[in-house]
DNA sequence: TAGATTGTTAATCGATTAACAATC
DNA sequence: TAGATTGTTAATCGATTAACAATC
């Protein structure tokens, strides 16, 4: 009940076609707009559960349609990708699903540290959801004595105090914020310090990172009361007149 | 180490002056851009650190670095609430966060169900930030007979046979589903039979829900995956010529 | 009054959509 | 060839920013 995911496929293996994948993870490859970004990760699920079910090609139209978005939206930023379909056929789902993981960045070897072993670091630590999607969870950290040593899947609990030590040891280059808002910041810049420039946040405060440094923030109240807005947008014309 | 929040203010109530909140909320007020909603759930939050701090007024300028905007965009943000601030002074913290929330619709009771009791849903029941901003967990459920009965925080696990009865009798009316993408379908379609317009999903799969349901996603992996995408490229430059 | 800061306007920028020429 | 579907263009739409008049 507690995994997350039902893709099962991983981050695929470089596309056999070399000149393609270069391109796209190359230096000089033109960056993709941020909210196409986000949706060719959404792509890139449908096709990874596509190829589970053995579909070896689809069309911009029932790609768009599992994604959720219309197919000039899906067409358009696959454009920024590259173009890898077929005209009056469409696209080779593996071929296609490749060659976004490699545009996305999902070809290097990504080393994930938790720090913050309370119930959210243990949910991230144990999320299938990572590890199937070429994500590697290699450390887990705490500062409560009682915490530290317990074991977390398939991992042990490090001393916070150890960070910068156990970061370099495991070569960790990104790390997952789940603790508690008050020590946010101070945790993060010792990690910054220790050279991870990718920073996840799921603690509700603004984390200040200088120049250079990735920081995503998740914040499941805000979430919530994103929600409430519409909730109540769509219950107040029947409550009144 | 287990809870994320910090600001230890509640949703508060109603402003004093009547007329401001009713407008807020009331069906004819214009509604506000998606990414301003958003937004405002940080000014809210930063509002209500200044509030614990015991800082009584704050000018666009602090509160935007507060909340990691530029002060224009906040000044755009805020006249879609409403015109709360004093030229020449700035604005006064309790009241701007009161009509904050009221435009929110965070006066309403929220009453939240959370489907799956694995490492995500126990460590959303145990979020302390939900309640600290208004929103009352009242249930939680699993399919697994192992876990049926089992405490978590205040609550007991529901057997989700049993979830249209439980909905119902605790007045749920917000669900979380923190289970696997096999089931989430069918669990949303139930969840939405049962009368429950306002889901959040944790689970990776594109649901699909009637018209007048309020949906939202949040997927870790893909927020790891976005960051993958910009550490890439900030490290293609340095890797090549 | 003089200084400060809001609320709003207009200009810029980026994202989405519709339509279609290119081409399999 | 005829039908289908991509990749791209141009038009629309929404979001952000800069600037400033209103006003405390």
């Amino acid at each position: 009940m507690s995994s997350l995911d039902s893709t099962p496929h991983a981050v695929p293996d470089l596309p056999d076609s070399a000149s393609a994948a270069g391109a796209a993870a190359a230096p000089g490859a033109k960056q993709i707009p941020p909210a196409a970004v986000a949706r060719l990760t959404l792509y890139l699920r449908a096709l990874n559960t596509l190829l589970a079910e053995g579909v070896e090609r689809v069309s911009s139209e029932s790609l768009a349609e599992a994604s959720g978005v219309s197919s000039s939206t899906l067409r358009k930023d696959l454009s920024h990708v590259g173009s890898y379909g077929t005209r009056g056929v469409g696209y080779e789902v593996q071929y296609l699903s490749r060659h976004i993981a490699a545009a996305l960045g999902l070809t290097h070897d990504w080393k994930v540290a938790i720090v913050g072993a309370g119930n959210l670091g243990k949910a991230l630590a144990r999320y299938g959801g990572f590890e199937s999607r070429g994500f590697d969870v290699v450390a887990i950290f705490d500062a409560d004595q009682m915490v530290i040593g317990n074991e977390v899947g398939w991992l042990r609990v490090s001393d916070v105090a150890d960070l910068e030590t156990v970061l370099h040891r495991t070569g960790a280059n990104m790390v997952v914020l789940a603790l508690p808002a008050a020590v946010a910041q101070d945790v993060c810049d010792r990690v910054v310090a220790a050279g991870v420039h990718s920073v996840l946040s799921f603690a509700p405060v603004m984390l200040q990172v200088p120049e250079g440094v990735n920081l995503r923030k998740v914040d499941m109240a805000t979430e919530l009361q994103i929600l409430a807005y519409h909730a109540q947008r769509a219950q107040a014309p029947e409550q009144t007149a």
